[in-house]
DNA sequence: TGGCACAGACCGACCGGTCTGTCTTTGTGT
DNA sequence: ACACAAAGACAGACCGGTCGGTCTGTGCCA
């Protein structure tokens, strides 16, 4: 692998462990085996480094929750499959993320110190929530949930339990904990279902 | 105010702006208008200092979430209480918080950085969690509950969506948007009544 | 006069970033 | 096929600034 990707991928694992401020470049060096001029003739800056990670860690966000779902007609189910998925598939990523959702731990500590950097993320966050609400549309179009089911309220319900389900990930480093949570978000969904 | 006491005041604010590790001693002292000399007399480190705050916040966070709940009889009540009372009170609590919970921030800074220092953290999330599932259960044996609610599942629920909440009001500082949380998780509640 | 509350200089370690220098690869004219 | 210069990839010394923490000194009150 070329260094600059090795260095991308080792600051995905710090990052999510440590967050983005306090990795140090040197850290990072160290656990590629590189030196300063190697990693300033890939990346102009820190800031630079950080977009690129960000960039590897959507695509791996991607490839872990978006996986066969395309294949699902049931848009209800579709969510269902993308909940399963982020449950075992993402969260328990310790290769990629031995820290956790790196996205969570970005996104707090950055709100308030880089707020253009955590805007970034939080684009993340809201394309997922209205995913989400787009497809509890169509399912409440399709009549596969309850007619007096607020799409939104719902929507809001499965987004902020994922969330919290992975901050408490990180803290405890549960797996069944995880489970659990994630399972009474499912179950949630179904008690909807029409 | 003693300088104490202006210290862990002034250290509580910008812990939840800037995190633990991200917040420098010197800064903390500028705010203060104090001195290294102050300050250690009256710590005997930086991590003497994130104890008291911690105790601090504590303080806050029960004068907050636990207001007038007391008074209230039927444990269902109380809970709804408790979540109207951490949409209301405590999370846009910018006085005490500018940058949003403190413990959400603490913790997903601390946990891999710190452990011990996130642990104690952790025993509140943890207390929290265990009080509503205790209040769920005396209502269910009373009665006000559905038959089959799962008030584990329903506790996970309860506990992720407002933490899930309580980071997106870091990234977004939308005050309706917490709100629209925040009730959706009142009329989830409301749903699994008797 | 002894002890507490504070001020601020100072320490070694580490931060992000720059710079010079070396080695290798690649492009080009003949 | 060969010479050679330009460019890219990397190593590591070095820079000013900041980190948490220590130490000495000073003024005040009991």
């Amino acid at each position: 692998m070329s260094l600059k990707k090795r260095i991308i991928h080792e600051s995905l694992k710090l990052f999510s462990l440590k967050g983005f401020l306090n990795t140090s470049i040197d850290e990072i060096l160290k656990a590629t085996n590189a030196s300063k001029g190697g990693f300033y003739n890939h990346f102009k800056s820190k800031e630079d480094l950080f977009n690129h990670v960000l960039n590897e860690a959507r695509s791996i966000w991607r490839n872990r929750n978006l996986k066969d779902l395309s294949g699902i007609e049931d848009p209800i189910n579709k969510i269902k499959r993308l909940i399963a998925n982020y449950r075992d598939h993402y969260i328990k990523d310790s290769e990629n993320f031995p820290g956790g959702c790196i996205f969570t731990t970005l996104l707090v500590e950055l709100c308030d110190q880089r707020p253009h950097l955590a805007h970034e993320i939080n684009k993340g966050f809201v394309g997922v929530k209205s995913m989400l609400k787009r497809n509890l549309d169509q399912g409440k179009g399709m009549g596969k949930l309850r007619k007096d089911a607020n799409t939104e309220a719902i929507a809001d319900i499965l987004f902020n339990s994922m969330l919290g389900a992975s901050v408490t990930y990180n803290a405890e480093k549960s797996a069944t904990g995880l489970d659990k949570s994630i399972n009474a978000i499912i179950d949630y969904l179904e008690q909807l279902e029409a």
